[in-house]
DNA sequence: CCTGGGGCAGCCG
DNA sequence: ACGGCTGCCCCAG
């Protein structure tokens, strides 16, 4: 069985998804400025929707930087039931006081 | 609330 | 290799 043809920034993306602990969520936006390609939000989604391990890469935990929850490979209803079965407080699709559960590299 | 345009890694022909 | 598209985006108006 093959294991990961991911390009470089495919595997530093989700490196640093990986670290973001129960609870915890981040930006596209965020990420794209720690790997110092402030403008590749959306590349950085791209990056996350090729995501091989969902459970293992918690990428449900990646929103959009206002809030909205965003899309999601299994599902936006799926990553909306990720978040609230992480004691994230949801409503109207968006995620009260983010930068409350804000996980800081 | 909605609209348009910017930006960018990958993918595909 | 090359150019055009696409998409888990973002922000100004």
């Amino acid at each position: 069985m093959k294991i990961q043809n991911l390009t470089k920034f495919q595997k530093r993306v989700l490196g640093l998804v990986r670290q973001i602990p129960k609870g915890k969520v981040t930006t596209y936006k965020m990420i794209a400025k720690v790997l110092r390609r402030p403008k590749a939000q959306r590349a950085v989604g791209n990056a996350l929707n090729k995501n091989p391990k969902p459970i293992k890469i918690p990428c449900h935990r990646v929103v959009r930087s206002n809030g909205q929850i965003g899309s999601y490979k299994l599902g936006q209803r799926k990553k909306i039931k990720l978040l609230e079965r992480e004691e994230i407080i949801i409503k109207n699709k968006r995620v009260q006081e983010l930068d409350k559960y804000l996980f800081r590299w």
